[in-house]
RNA sequence: GGGCCGUUAGCUCAAUUGGCAGAGCAGGGGACUCUUAAUCCCAAGGUUGAAGGUUCGAUUCCUUCACGGCCCA
């Protein structure tokens, strides 16, 4: 951002000269007592078009707009609460001080102290009595009426899309909205919020890829975390009973409009539950954060939502059983012959990762309004507790979509310490097999549990993905302040 | 990783078949006491993402690269 027009910026730091020429600090140090602009508003609701009042006001924020040059102007001033007109007049200013208020630069921050008055064309707005320079700008803003619409500057200098787009300002304010709601429903139902380690010795929780780094004293590699699973469940172990952790993860692989490599994530683990005591939690929790914003779009999160096992949204939409085709190559083959349109190349893909190939094409796009899909196979589910029905390699694990995507992931957790052990040596085949994202072993987890976990229901869910469908937005970097970008 | 599209003034966008690179807003000078995308007059503002190539001449055609968007794997 070095090669800016020198004009424009010598025009601007003349003016930032001409300030200080003149006795007035451009950057001074507080201006106390400033109220939300919209408040203005909302106290004259029935104030006539033309009429003035006594009540005064102090707002702040940045100059947005002008209209006139003469002896009375407009000017719109934005803060976070929205947009106010005020009105400047030189008989009440003085013809000094409105010759400096009209002389300030779009995107200057100010303070003003002003009456409330709606103009005789209907808008309301604060008559100026004074202002303050709060700090100058040194650099032009966004276009006035057009907003700031390249994408990529969005993206690289948030502040400006928050300067010059309110509904970049609304969204944020949004998300707040959402992790404060989902914070309020876990604290109102007894969990504890706890922090664990984003820098861990051994990655795991989760099927990914993980950031490396290193500690110099140490002398060590440490991974940045990709799930919080482990960590919580110890915690379960230790008798903290409800424990949720809200925060950062990051895993290691490409960026798309639905993933960004670091994401926020809440998780929480309940001791005496299980998956389906996290699946009417979720129902709960999700229906009231889309409560608490005033969610208006096309999903219904009211609970119960629609339920349909993992085998049979896949037979659904295909007509391949792959509970029937636990091997491999059938289960491949199965595939070619039932789905050539799909497009799916089964090629070198293993038998787990087939399932996520079909279902991911097949059936996830097609779940808009939010739906459980559940019972999921145990090799795709190493920490999940095996199903009660008996059914050979079922685990008790379901995952919620909502608008094609999925935003949680639960599961009934695995505390038997000789299982689990079982699926970790299992992970380790995968690894040595090419797997990348494969789990790796974690003996100190399995210490945890062979001191006894009692039976628990746990589930994460991605607050961003939650964002996007709460806000109706189609790209994660929209609801993300800072997205990834290359340099 | 592959395909398609995009990148022009601070911002938002034009530019005919390959023929002098334009407008609005913002910024500068001036007029204006109820405007709200204010209006009016004047002047200014460009390494057309980068590097090559074709051509008398390239924003336009070709190649490579960078960044972004969408789709696919």
């Amino acid at each position: 951002m070095s090669e800016e027009p020198s004009e424009l910026l010598a025009q601007r730091r003349a003016k930032l000269d001409r300030l200080r020429a003149d006795g007035i600090d451009p950057f001074p140090h507080a201006f106390p007592g400033v109220v939300a602009s919209a408040r203005v508003a909302a106290e004259h609701e029935e104030l006539p078009a033309g009429e003035e009042t006594d009540d005064h006001y102090r707002v702040a924020g940045r100059l947005a707009a002008r209209r006139g040059q003469g002896k009375m102007a407009f000017l719109d001033l934005v803060d976070r609460s929205g947009r106010i007109q005020l009105q400047a007049r030189a008989d009440v200013l003085g013809p000094e001080r409105m010759e400096r208020l009209l002389s300030l630069d779009l995107g200057d921050l100010i303070g003003v102290d002003g009456v409330a008055i709606r103009s005789r064309r209907g808008e309301i707005s604060l008559r100026v009595d004074d202002f303050t320079v709060l700090a100058k700008s040194l650099r032009p803003p966004p276009d006035k009426h057009h907003g700031l619409a390249d994408v990529e500057t969005r993206y690289r200098q948030r502040e400006l899309d928050l300067i010059a787009n309110d509904e970049a300002r609304d969204l944020f304010v949004l998300r707040a909205k959402v992790v404060a709601a989902v914070r309020r429903q876990l604290d109102a139902d007894g969990f504890v919020e706890v922090e664990t380690p984003v820098l861990q010795p051994l990655y795991g929780g989760a099927l990914a890829r993980p950031f490396v780094t290193h500690h110099n004293e140490l002398d060590r590699d440490l991974y940045l975390r990709i799930a919080t699973e482990l960590y919580l469940k110890r915690l379960i172990v230790g008798g903290l009973e409800r424990v949720y952790e809200l925060g950062k993860d990051f895993r290691n692989e490409g960026v798309s409009p639905k993933h960004n490599p670091e994401f926020t994530m809440v998780e929480w683990y309940e001791a005496y539950a299980d998956y389906a005591d996290a699946a009417a939690r979720l129902e709960r929790l999700v229906a009231g954060v889309a409560e608490a914003i005033g969610y208006d779009g096309e999903l219904d999160f009211s609970p119960p939502w629609r339920r349909v096992t993992l085998r049979d949204a896949i037979l659904d939409a295909t007509g391949v059983d792959i509970l029937a085709s636990r091997d491999r190559d059938v289960l491949a083959a199965a595939i070619d012959a039932a789905q050539p349109a799909l497009g799916l190349s089964t090629d070198g893909r293993t038998w787990p990762q087939l399932v996520d190939d079909v279902f991911s094409k097949a059936v996830e796009p097609t779940l808009v309004q939010p739906t459980l899909v559940i019972d999921y196979p145990v090799e795709l589910s190493p920490f999940a507790k095996r199903h009660r029905s008996g059914e050979e390699g079922l685990v008790e694990r379901f995952e919620a979509f909502a608008a094609g995507m999925e935003i949680a992931n639960a599961f009934s957790e695995l505390n038997d310490p000789d299982d689990q052990r079982a699926r970790f040596e299992e992970q380790v085949r995968y690894a040595a097999a090419g797997d990348d994202e494969a789990q790796p072993f974690d003996e100190l987890f399995l210490t945890a549990l062979e001191h006894g976990m009692p039976p628990t229901g746990g589930l994460g869910m991605g607050i961003d993905r939650l964002v996007m469908i709460m806000s109706g937005r189609r790209s994660i970097r929209e609801v993300v302040l800072f997205p990834a970008m290359r340099d």
